[in-house]
DNA sequence: CTATATTTTGAGCGATCGTTCAAATATTTA
DNA sequence: TAAATATTTGAACGATCGCTCAAAATATAG
């Protein structure tokens, strides 16, 4: 036995996710990491090999925020609808102003990243499309409640949600108007497909 | 007088906007221009200033090809809604292999930026306006051609358009199948608010 | 306390960043 | 052709990039 690493691994990649999110990837230099984080160049490289395995690291953080809350909400909500609802509001309306970044950190590592990190592409649409997949059992929970039409296809009521927050989520850097999102979150459920 | 400038400013800018439409502005370097667009640095600072100075020329015109091709489909089309639908189709269909990115620039340009380029941000928001705009025009004319609800407000319209390009050109980074984009495409039209 | 095992530190590597500017080159006018 | 007025060139600046590694610090086992 012998010594122990000190630092809290869980509490550093919240605040690289967080640094990560908010910069972009090209934009965060090791030097920012290094001072958000408070360790030193060796320990980062001792417990994350690199800029990119610690990148991967934040993008699958991110991701199971994004399942862990998802499945709170399942478990706080007795209807599908209304889970979705809320989620998709704290996601396009409250990260607007109260997270690193209004933008989908998983949108925003597919908008920047090109062929010359083909490795961190694929992870990305990996986790969009786990993401994806938690919606559509939500939907399919909601088609068993009779809250959504059993006839439509749950995977493509999912692509659809994804499709609304990522074009709300980029609308909402147009904006200030907070309520003016609200309406149009709310609209997602009152028209076709879901109405 | 004196020697005039050999390069062809419009072909340069063309050629920078491809670049950093395809990499973004922080992961674009000067090396890379220089290479892009054939032209020594000191050239390229005479003409342009410096990085920003070069990328707000390439964001002018970017949108400016969107508002040209904007009017040259209302110039060619008798309805306005199948102007809107061409539109859209070349956005997010044919952008997500023949441009330089599936993305629209201005979009990612207002991902990627931190309000350490808030001037950056304040002028492609005003270009995503000016857009914004234009398709409004577009609908007021759908209005009039009796293809649109009257009753329904022009500005809300425009930015449903909005959300659903910026929505779908995400999306199109998750997919490759490009029947899917187009059915999607087709749904906007077919459904409210348009429908 | 000593020996062992592991982590932490931070100076510094070579490469690249955005940018500058004196010198070289090219074009026009007289 | 000579003088005047531009543009073009590219070496090089200081800063920062991602990253390495020998040395120092620290914790545990015997």
């Amino acid at each position: 036995m012998a010594k122990a690493a000190k630092f809290d691994r869980q509490d550093v990649i919240d605040k690289a996710t967080n640094l990560y999110w908010r910069k972009g990837f090209h934009a965060t230099s090791m030097r920012n990491l290094q001072d958000e984080i408070d360790m030193r160049p060796g320990s980062i490289y001792a417990a994350f090999g690199s800029k990119d395995g610690l990148f991967k690291e934040t993008l699958r953080n991110y991701t199971q925020m994004g399942l862990d809350e998802l499945q709170r909400l399942v478990n706080e909500n007795e209807s599908a609808v209304d889970t979705l609802k809320v989620f998709i509001r704290s996601q396009v309306v409250e990260t607007q102003t109260d997270a690193p970044n209004g933008i989908c950190m998983l949108s925003k590592t597919l908008s920047e990243l090109t062929e010359d990190n083909q490795d961190l592409i694929d992870i990305t649409n990996g986790h969009l499309n786990e993401i994806g997949e938690k919606l559509c059992s939500i939907i399919e929970w909601g088609q068993t409640l009779n809250e959504i039409d059993k006839d439509k296809d749950a995977k493509t009521l999912a692509q659809h949600l994804q499709i609304q927050i990522a074009g709300l989520r980029t609308f909402a850097k147009m904006t200030t108007d907070k309520s003016l999102l609200e309406e149009k979150v709310e609209e997602i459920f009152n028209h076709y497909p879901f109405s």
